[in-house]
DNA sequence: CAATTATATCGTATATTTACGATAAAGGAG
DNA sequence: CTCCTTTATCGTAAATATACGATATAATTG
């Protein structure tokens, strides 16, 4: 059987090589992030693991209201985790979801 | 002198050890990647390096004026690079900030 | 129970994004 | 020069994102 020779093609300077439910999931994780307000919230929680949302109603120059709209879009792209501590919410980085992050961007990138 | 012991913080799953103009830079490449045919673009240009507009307005389902409002996004974010070539363009990943992108993340995740 | 604290959600105004058709501009072919 | 191809940009409509004040909910305090 004679092999065919494809066109090979210039070695990229990334592969991108996902699809499906995980490039879906990707994508909301890189449009999350791709506000600066969220990014500086998560800049925060970084130096502030459990704080609570007045914590970053304080450190933020926008209303609650504001600040709970951003923390519902990190949480639903899986960014952050809350965890409700008797009447205020404590959030942290999800760590889970930070790792797979990064193994994809290792492999995509 | 005696040294202060500061808390130390639990170690986080990540630095986000970026601010100024970086961050602004990383973030605007985060948004620009974080809509869906905008990633398809950029999956479709590491198998087709080089290849011109209408061939992404043929593979898209888009009507060609958006694909050329995606693609001048994603220049301007510095994921890619066009160039000029008679009539036509021909676009490019952009390997310097691709890069750059891809050693931040090793950084700050 | 009443008052306080903390937060999410609702309603809504404004800004931005996304999409399209129409048009302009620029190079190549006849 | 005229026609064709290719692409960017303009104008604009629709959808989405972002922001705020007001309000609802839920736990704690007095």
């Amino acid at each position: 059987m004679k092999e065919l020779k494809l066109n090979p093609l210039p070695s990229a300077c990334c592969t991108l090589d996902i699809s499906g439910k995980e490039q879906d999931k990707l994508v909301k994780m890189f449009k999350a992030l791709g506000n600066p307000l969220r990014f500086e919230i998560m800049k925060f929680l970084v130096t502030h693991p459990g704080c609570i949302t007045s914590d970053i109603v304080d450190y933020l120059p926008i209303a609650q209201a504001t600040v709970s709209q951003h923390l519902r879009v990190l949480r639903e792209a899986g960014w952050i985790e809350g965890t409700v501590d008797g009447p205020a919410t404590s959030y942290c980085l999800h760590e889970d979801n930070i790792t797979w992050f990064r193994n994809q961007i290792k492999v995509i990138f």
